[in-house]
DNA sequence: CGTCAGGTTGACGCGGGTCAAAATGAGTGG
DNA sequence: CCACTCATTTTGACCCGCGTCAACCTGACG
C-alpha cells in the first residue's frame, strides 16, 4: 500500500453521491500498487494496448482521445484529480483511444487482481465504481449533445461550467473560479472548433462579460448567464447523495 | 419467465464476446418479467425518473437523445434488437436522457431487484453486463469523434459501417445491407445535420456509388471504399471473443 | 382523389475553417 | 540583463460546408 495525501480526491469524489465506510476506504487505499508522474504531454496508454491495472489521476490534467488518419483529433474527456481515468479497462482490457497528459501528472497505479479481491469481498463496490463509469458515459452523451447541437461559444460556456462542479467536489474550484492550465489548442479539441476560432470564442465570452480565461485560470464575470447562454443542465453529473 | 424468440438476439450479443453456459442463460431469461409494445415515436423513458427495472429491446429501433430549450435535439446511441438500451439505469436509477422508440418495438423488462440476485449468484455475470454497458460508452466516444471531427458524408459513411457490424452481429444484416427504417430526420438528429444537408449527403454517398438508402433498407455498393472514406476501424465495438 | 408525412431541390447567408502574419510570453544560453 | 528560440495567443482576409427558407415532389393511406 502507498499513502498519498491526493488520494483523498477520489474518496472526496465517490463520498459526494455515496457512504464509504471506513473500512471500504481502507480496502480501496490498499488496492493502489504504486505512484508514479508523467511530464505534460505524454501518451501514457495507447489504443489497443493489453491492460492489466487501471490509472486513478491524483493530480494534473488529464484526457482521453481518438483521433482520425488526416491528423484531426477529438478529445472525448478531461480528467483532473479523484478521477479513476481509465478504470473501464477493468472490464474492456483494450481501450479504442489513448490516453494523454495534458499538465504534468501524478497518478497512482491500480492492478485489476486488486479489484477483483476487492469486489469479491465487498460487491457493493463494485457497483459504486460501475456507477462512476456510467457517469463518465453521460458526460460523453452530453458532449455529444454540444458537439452535434450548440455554436461555439455556447460549448465553451458548457465545458467551463461542467468543469466548474467536477472539480468543486474535488476542492479544486471556488465559486468564481478555477485554475485550468490548457491551452487553447486543447480546448479547441474538446470542442471540435479550430484553435483560431476557439480564440474568437473566448474572445466573445469576455467580452460579454460572462467568463474569462487568463494565465491559465478560468474566472467567472457572470455564471448565471453563462449558464443559461450553454442551456446547462447539470443533472447529467448525478452529483449529491444518490438513491439505491 | 416469459419466453420469447426475440430474446436469442440477445444472447448471441454476449456470446459475441464473451462464452455464456447454459446455466447463465437461464439466469438471464429468469430475469425478465413481462413483454410490452411500443408504437413508433414513443418516448418510453423520460429523462430523471426513477427507474426500478431495465429495458431489454427485443425487436425494432429505438434511441436515447438529449435535447435542448431551443428544440435542438441529438440522439446519442442507436439501439435495435438484442440491446440492453437501458441497463445503466441499474446503477444510474435516474437517467440523463430520453429513451424513445423509432419504429415499433418489442420489449422485455427486467426488475432491478432480479438482477441484484443475478448478479450476487453469478458474480461473473455482472462483470460481463458492465462490459456491455463499457461499449456503449465506447460508441459515445466514436460518436463524438465524427460530431466533432468528421464532415457530413463521413459521419453518415461511420454510421452505416457501425450499424452494419452491430445488426450482423444479431443477425439482422448480411454483407451487403440491412434493414434501417429510419427518416432522414432521424439520420440527421444522429449525425448533428440538418434534414436537408443530410438528404445532400446521401445523394452524395448514392452518387458517388459507395452506399444507397432506399425504401428503407441501406444497400452497400462498395464497402472498403465507404469505410475509407468514414475512416472506419471497428475496434471501438469490441467484436469477437474478449480477454479477461 | 385528398391529405399528410417524408423526400428532394434551389437560392442565399452565416458560422466556422483556412491561411498567413504579427504579438506576446516563457524559457535558455551568453 | 540581453539575445534568441519556440510555444502560444491574437487578428485579419477570404472561403466553404452547412444552415435556413421555401417550394415542390412522391408515395402511402383512407
Amino acid at each position: 500500500m502507498v499513502e498519498h495525501a491526493h488520494l483523498d480526491r477520489h474518496f472526496s469524489k465517490l463520498r459526494e453521491r455515496h457512504v464509504l465506510s471506513a473500512e471500504e476506504e481502507a480496502g480501496i487505499r490498499g488496492c493502489v500498487q504504486e505512484v508514479r508522474s508523467y511530464r505534460r504531454n505524454q501518451v501514457f496508454i495507447r489504443r489497443g494496448q493489453l491492460l492489466g491495472e487501471s490509472t486513478l489521476l491524483l493530480d494534473g490534467i488529464a484526457c482521453r482521445y481518438k483521433d482520425l488518419r488526416n491528423g484531426k483529433r477529438q478529445i472525448s474527456e478531461l480528467h483532473f484529480g479523484g478521477d479513476f481515468v481509465d478504470l473501464h479497462s477493468y472490464t474492456l482490457k483494450r481501450l479504442d483511444h489513448e490516453l494523454m497528459t495534458l499538465t504534468r501528472c501524478e497518478v497512482a497505479i491500480v492492478p485489476h487482481v486488486k479489484l477483483d479481491a476487492l469486489f469479491a469481498a465487498q460487491p457493493r463496490l463494485a457497483k459504486l465504481y460501475w456507477f462512476q463509469t456510467m457517469v463518465d458515459a453521460a458526460v460523453h452523451r452530453e458532449w455529444e449533445l454540444s458537439l452535434g447541437q450548440r455554436s461555439g461559444v455556447e460549448r465553451l460556456a458548457q465545458l467551463f461550467c461542467e468543469l466548474h462542479l467536477r472539480l468543486q467536489v474535488v476542492g479544486l474550484a471556488d465559486p468564481n473560479g478555477y485554475k485550468l492550465p490548457l491551452t487553447q489548442t486543447d480546448l479547441a479539441d474538446c470542442t471540435g472548433l479550430t484553435v483560431v476560432h476557439t480564440n474568437r470564442c473566448l474572445r466573445e465570452l469576455r467580452e460579454r462579460g460572462l467568463v474569462l480565461l487568463n494565465s491559465g485560470k478560468v474566472i467567472f464575470e457572470d455564471l448565471e448567464a453563462l449558464r443559461c447562454l450553454a442551456d446547462f443542465n447539470p443533472d447529467y453529473l448525478y452529483l449529491g447523495p444518490q438513491p439505491g
